[in-house]
DNA sequence: ACAAAAGTGTTGCCGATACACCCATGA
DNA sequence: TCATGGGTGTATCGGCAACACTTTTGT
């Protein structure tokens, strides 16, 4: 898919205010973000953009996901906003810019300080169609354990979000959207393993979940592994949604 | 203390990004929530401000805490940033400040939309010197259970930092900033018992808190009450500040 | 002396952990 | 048939909740 240059309409851009999404698939035993990887440059970045003026940010994040997933079912969570003033320091913003053909003036507001509101998102991996913009020559997946030099504060971004979603495997469930819709319980585990980085106990790990009262057992296993065929499972939607909100562990 | 007219440098100022606070105090077993009452109007709000376009926005927060508490040392916690286009719908900002006698045009960028990044903090209310600004004429506290009509979408935010503060409850140690530096365990359990809404047992309350390691029991007791007199603890600084880092019950 | 509040201890349940055995499958 | 991974069961430990008794203090 090729990209137009785009028309860079200011006016409707909200300045100063900007947008980051580290976007989580899971894939072959591991957990990835997605990243964009900048024309003529060694840089990559996490995929974001700006809010239309008369857009919700939140509504700027599920088209910012669009555009470069081609999904609009995904797992969304805002965690942090990040408001350091030296977080775009050392970027010649008017250079970049030249560099794409946009003649633009040294007080341009684009060049302006920016405050970013963090989002995670949870996808599907082998749903996701990666596409880069016109910034852009390269959109994949990297492995969240090696990721590459990332502009700006991306890094710390990065970083961040998934110490929340950490936190968030210990009070909600996780799964539904980063896993296809049948599952077994092994890839389920190591999931769990990828996020927390830590290996689990099968058997316990297995009774767990089924205490949580959100996966429906199917009677297909997954056959063709090389041994014993496991059993697939499915999240029971209305009882994860309720999970969701309610949370467990939330007692005291 | 008299409030100046402020001279309004917009230029200073960095738009369409805005801060919000929900400062927590604790007093005579209620929790309660610092607000400020506009002049000539009827409408309560939560402290807040701009982002100057030197200044982080966690310096800004500090800097409107002080402002309105006259406190440095506060727990302080971003929980969201409120990024909804109507936030801010029907609210004729050219005739407020109007009003208070600056004749802005239209088109004045203090009136676009804005985003604003929510904080809670956590203070100690003996402490606190509650100081209205130029716009405002009072600054008081009010009980959590019991807030006024607030502007914009302030009640949602005040319902969210609550929110959040109760989630806190459960994985990190809360007192420190909130309660005086000595304190008894009947009062820490009362703090605990209004942030949650509910009732502890007494003896397990003692126990868990214990468990944690992160009081100091004192050898004085606090008399003058009508019965035994209680202890007085303290909170073992380094212990809670790792408690804080670290948290509890991240297990798995 | 009595009521009310505070300090401390005991029991039992439940959930999590550690660990063992059996079964299915492909090579 | 054997190595590997997957399904299921059990014993134990620890934390937390439920609960009772004693002590202190002011009136």
């Amino acid at each position: 898919m090729k990209q137009e240059k785009p028309s860079l309409d200011f006016e409707r851009v909200l300045p100063h205010v900007s947008i980051d999404c580290v976007i989580f698939g899971f894939h072959e035993n591991q957990l990835r973000v997605l990243l964009l990887h900048w024309k003529n440059s060694h840089t990559w970045s996490l995929p974001g953009g700006r809010v239309f003026r008369d857009e919700s940010v939140q509504a700027a994040v599920y088209r910012i996901l669009e555009e470069r997933t081609g999904l609009r079912e995904v797992f969304l969570q805002q965690f942090y906003t990040f408001g350091e003033t030296d977080r775009l320091k050392n970027t010649d913003f008017q250079a970049i810019f030249a560099d794409f053909g946009f003649d633009l003036e040294a007080g341009n507001v684009l060049f302006d300080r920016t405050v970013t509101v963090g989002y995670y998102a949870l996808v599907e991996y082998s749903k996701v169609r990666p596409t880069p913009d016109f910034f852009t020559d390269e959109c994949r997946w990297w492995d969240v354990q090696e990721l590459p030099e990332l502009i700006f504060d991306h890094k710390e971004i990065a970083e961040k979000a998934l110490q929340t979603l950490r936190r968030q495997l210990s009070y909600q469930p996780v799964g539904l959207n980063l896993l296809p819709e049948k599952f077994t319980m092994p890839e389920l585990q190591k999931l769990y393993e990828t996020i927390l980085d830590k290996e689990l106990d099968r058997r316990n790990f297995h009774k767990r979940m089924l205490a949580y009262g959100i996966l429906e057992r199917l009677e297909e296993r997954r056959s063709g592994g090389a041994h014993k065929s496991p059993y697939l499972y499915r999240f029971d939607l209305p009882k994860y949604q309720k999970a969701l909100e309610e949370g467990w562990k939330g007692d005291w």
